[in-house]
DNA sequence: CTGTTAGCGCTTTCAT
DNA sequence: ATGAAAGCGCTAACAG
């Protein structure tokens, strides 16, 4: 079925065809009644490919995210995609995760001309930036900031997040502060934030938990162990993501140390998660809806011709309270 | 930049740029080697959607959920796409959330000519069925299971779920069961798997609180506060997922009622997330990668051509049982 | 191993 | 309001 067929039973050229559908208002009504009474008789569905390689406009925005199992991001993808299909993108899904390289999957990508590209964090390797670049796809980069963005940007400071932690922890009275900590790019900055205020309010020694993996449950469990077993001592611990700091709150049950009259806890993120334990805890709030949104509005903008007021949007983020510190 | 332009500059012909590409053992180390720098000098990227329209093969496959904020199907995606573009698949994501209609959304996806289509759950529109017949897309529905599927199946028994979760409660001997339960198809098919359970034990009443919407967090404390608001007497609380099921377990402990020992509590699914409480919760574990992989097997396969052995694959669901009831 | 020819299915452009 | 011609960029098919 193609769109001569669909125009010879209707007695049209395919030109007509392709009106009827994607601008009925150019056509009589008469025959794009006929049209549409082929298309849904013999249901034919007209061959996108086709049409974005005439129209060189392909309706598609690719989203690439690292690994999206630890549910920090599925929010973002829910409005971006929610978003962009109101206006008629689709989405390609790109997930670079832990054994693959981003830049293959950029690459892949940049071959199916989508129309748009939003990309998780700022560290891209130089050679993809240049791609992205030379391309002329508008690219949204999201959840961090720099001055320096591929193009736009929506996100907030990590380096301001870890210190708002420090601060808040600080505020409460806590001195001895252990971190149990995630080994990514974007965790790596926000403890930088934080350590440099702990450093300035007079404290250089912070025992750390490190962790191989973006935060899981379990590994929060073995944080924990690990802070208590070098014998630091530690009225609050910090951590890098809220489930991280789940896991931190279950050891500490296990060990039968209460949370907060022993131990303070602090998560950061993933917001909607921080309510569903008990003690529910206290984090750093991030809006991963809007975060979607805008990137999406920003790249339909674009889309569009129209030059977006601001390429960069700092997004913030919140201290949201609970009981657990 | 275009094939041509590539070949100009190597002094050799389109369709020799295109082997090097695309089957480099066609083609002589020394020619290999001239398009290769060509390539690399000039940031050539290859036009996938010229080639997809050529060849008629998109290497595309789409993935439809419903919304994914929920959380529950985000292994599923992660082990789908990691499959898949292990084989250089992309993932077109289709999120039929909830105002959209899921047959908008396939008939928008047919038109990319994908390769492949993964739908969640089996309950499509008969219209939506038979375009998908009729296209001859390899298809698989995921996550739920019956005897006719639109192609190819992945998934377990709701029914039998919901039985298990009510034969292991009669087991622990409870029976003043309530129920806190979300409102879609797939949780209606536990309940009735439920509900008959319990009534061939001569338990035809269970006082339920349903939700409107799949279940979240709040949405488990309204429920629990509904069940003991209406006076029922319950021993044991059965949640139609993890996620409300920790609402329940919190607005218990607000309460101050213990659990297990006032209220058993149990859950489903979300397995992983199910430790993250305390107490952990008992509930029914689904091996969500485990869907997203043999899923992409079955649509790689047809995709080459072979016949899959087994249509309809039932990957089961096992019991976890935790300290929560 | 390399090249020529043709055409995938649609939409742009220009004409009527 | 409709149509004819052309071609988007690539690769299948065939030839040498």
């Amino acid at each position: 079925m193609t769109i001569r067929d669909v125009a010879k039973v209707a007695g049209v050229s395919p030109i007509t065809v392709s009106r009827a559908l994607n601008h009925p208002e150019l056509v009589t009504p008469d025959t794009l009644e006929r049209v549409r009474s082929v298309v849904s008789r013999t249901g034919y569905v007209p061959n996108e490919i086709a049409g974005s390689l005439r129209s060189r406009r392909s309706r598609i925005v690719a989203a690439v995210f690292p690994q999206i199992t630890n549910s920090m991001f599925v929010d973002t993808i829910q409005a971006l995609s929610d978003c962009l299909r109101q206006e008629g993108y689709q989405v390609l899904l790109g997930l670079s995760s832990y054994e693959e390289r981003e830049d293959e999957l950029i690459a892949g990508i940049l071959g199916r001309r989508p129309e748009g590209i939003y990309l998780t964090g700022i560290g891209h390797a130089p050679d993809t930036r240049r791609r992205l670049i030379a391309s002329h796809i508008p690219v949204v980069e999201a959840w961090d900031l720099t001055p320096t963005p591929i193009d736009m940007l929506v996100g907030f400071s990590h380096e301001k997040a870890g210190e708002a932690m420090a601060r808040y922890l600080l505020a409460k009275g806590h001195r001895d502060i252990g971190l149990v900590w995630g080994n990514d790019l974007r965790a790596g900055v926000r403890r930088k934030g934080l350590l440099s205020v702990l450093a300035e309010h007079g404290i250089p020694e912070v025992p750390t938990g490190l962790e191989p993996a973006p935060g899981m449950f379990q590994r929060g469990r073995e944080g924990l162990a690990e802070l208590l077993g070098s014998g630091a001592r530690v009225s609050a611990v910090a951590c890098s993501s809220d489930v991280l700091a789940q896991g931190v709150i279950a050891e500490a049950q296990d060990r039968g140390i209460r949370i907060p009259g022993d131990i303070a806890v602090m998560g950061f993120g993933d917001f909607d998660f921080a309510a569903h334990t008990s003690p529910s805890l206290t984090t750093i709030a991030i809006e991963k809806a809007m975060i979607g949104r805008l990137a999406a509005q920003a790249l339909l903008a674009r889309i569009q011709g129209k030059e977006v007021a601001e390429r960069i949007v700092d997004v913030g983020f919140r201290l949201v309270e609970r009981d657990s510190t």
